[in-house]
DNA sequence: ATGAAAGCGCTAACAA
DNA sequence: TTGTTAGCGCTTTCAT
């Protein structure tokens, strides 16, 4: 489709002068016929567009920034590169951007709201706007971060910004439930990060499912959402006397899984595990985890189309979408089973 | 465009002009004072840049590429964000060009070459230097792209090209030379992608390590390189007589696995198997997969610190380095044990 | 050491 | 419908 490039030596770019003079319009016509071509007659246009096309035209996007204000570009702000629990956000983000024509840039906030904000305010100006994955700020600053630059939040819900929530709390319910139909009646939740959002929420659902079911639950934590906290996640579950765990994610609850073996404590026969989110390696850790499935690409792409729909909105007062809730379900594969019949050995 | 004057909370970002006028020098000074603080006297200098700090002043990217020509901003081309090798890389370009003050542009070229050239060439003007792990381009299109903007590659080498290549093929010797110790003496590679460079690479190093050990060797495949390749993967393995094998990449092996868990087929007992790459998950599949570990993360910044420092050059001609190669290690785990006793029971 | 002035490539008023 | 004219914010000669 795109010719290769004029594989001769270094040329200077072709701009938008240059196919002014070859057809011998004005650059502000050349400009209309590329970005505008409703406003240009039809015939000129063609004419600009196929001397574009000839020249292998390739509009400077820096220079149409700085008089447009538009960028092409929006971020993806993670708290860690490399929490698997972002591939599928990535990718998400990625497909449903490029397919807009926008570019995406990747931004790691290294688990610091500090690091947060102040990327975030220096690249205002560069960017068309920003996606929020497990944003570590406060809802004052974010709402106050919502004026400098038009932002979409994952999992974390601020009044009257636009935000993308994936609905774990019902999955913990049905979690709860699973557990309950096996026999399980003493549940413990093993916590993540104090600071996260959803790692609040997730414990709330799961006193509420455990009330109305009449469990006994309790929790241990906070850790670090990474594989190298398992251990001590670990041997924080043994020293309950819950038969069946509840994780804030699989990184944690696979990390648990190694920990768990080494002990001689096999699962799921002397305890039950289950995770959250579903990522990469849920499915063939050992045993393969019982896990609550997000929709997190999708969860990738409605934000894009939300932040894309407001970019685009004719005015300030124009309804979009505030705000967008993804459904979550129960996995059940290997982690999970049958309440143990006499007492668990506890430590 | 006319800068409103405080209309509705945004305010006018803040421009060198500001600063200018508030400190009584020319625009140019303000440039100099925050660029070349060299060539603006002492006093006054200071003067500058308190009043920049004051304003809170975030310098605007794009009028600055404009004159410049310089971006700030680098590309990460990759051929499938979803694929874990990349996630260290990813890391690893992260952390050096933060700490450069560059931004980090990710493409997925959806491992499609001509996707890759164009993105390349739409983007040049937007980019100071891109780095492109796995490019599926052939040696002359990278060569005349080299001309258009500054390019490493990653596990790729080209004459005349900067480049990081992981020293695979001597991890494959190590492999081989592993399962030869536990008594293998038919061995079986299992391709990856036909136009994928390493690929070839380590096919090569396995013929040669094996007649150097006087050892049979045979490849199936090609595969695409990801876990759903597994199942057709392990299945030809299978049909061969070969009681090792040594796959194109962990992603393949580790869907191989499931497959032969489901067959019946004992791993390392049946059958022994090797990976590539040490990613996220090798150390936690079933069994833990013997690989070997590639200093990914090493690449990306290193990658990264040749590119910065070739663009810093003062000259075209002061010398850069050209390749870099990063050595690899054999990682044994339990996916790999002595030949079996008998003869395997092929298919 | 500093200032004046000329753009970089493009878009968007305003004219015609 | 099209052309003319201003810049956007910054860097970079070239004077001073």
């Amino acid at each position: 489709m795109a010719p290769p490039p004029d594989a001769g030596g270094r040329t200077r770019p072709v701009t938008i002068t240059d196919i002014a003079k070859l057809t011998n319009v004005a650059a502000s016509t050349v400009s209309r016929a590329l970005n505008n071509p409703g406003r240009v007659n039809a015939v000129t246009r063609e004419r600009i567009q196929a001397a574009a096309r000839a020249l292998n035209y390739v509009p400077n996007s820096q220079a149409r920034a700085l008089t447009s204000g538009r960028t092409g570009t929006i971020a993806l702000f993670v708290s860690d590169v490399t929490n698997p629990f972002y591939f599928g956000l990535i990718r998400g983000t990625q497909h449903a951007l490029k397919a807009a024509s926008y570019a995406q840039l990747l931004i790691d906030t290294e688990n610091s709201g500090e690091l947060e904000v102040e990327m975030l305010h220096k690249m205002r100006r560069s960017l068309d706007g920003a996606i929020l994955a497990a944003s570590r700020l406060s809802d004052q600053a974010l709402a106050n971060l919502t004026d400098e630059i038009p932002l979409v939040t994952i999992n974390r819900n601020v009044r009257g910004m636009q935000s993308v929530v994936i609905d774990t709390p019902a999955g913990i319910r049905q979690a709860i439930e699973h557990l309950a139909s096996l026999g399980h009646h003493d549940i413990v939740y093993v916590c993540g990060p104090a600071n996260s959002w959803p790692n609040a929420a997730r414990w709330q659902a799961m006193r509420n499912a455990a009330s109305r079911l009449g469990l006994t639950v309790g929790r241990v934590g906070p850790f670090p959402p990474g594989q190298p906290s398992g251990p001590a996640a670990a041997d924080a579950v043994l020293n309950t006397t819950a038969t069946a765990c509840v994780v804030f994610n699989d990184l944690l609850a696979i990390g648990m899984l190694t920990r768990l073996r080494e002990r001689g404590v096999r699962v799921p026969e002397d305890l039950s595990v289950v995770g959250c989110d579903d990522i990469f390696g849920a499915d063939f850790c050992n045993p393969p985890l019982t896990t609550l499935t997000a929709p997190i690409e999708r969860a990738g792409l409605v934000a894009v189309s939300m932040l894309l729909s407001r970019l685009s909105a004719r005015s300030a007062t124009e309804p979009v979408r505030q705000s967008v809730v993804l459904p979550t379900y129960l996995t059940v594969r290997d982690s999970t089973g049958p309440v143990p019949a006499g007492t668990r050995l506890a430590g």
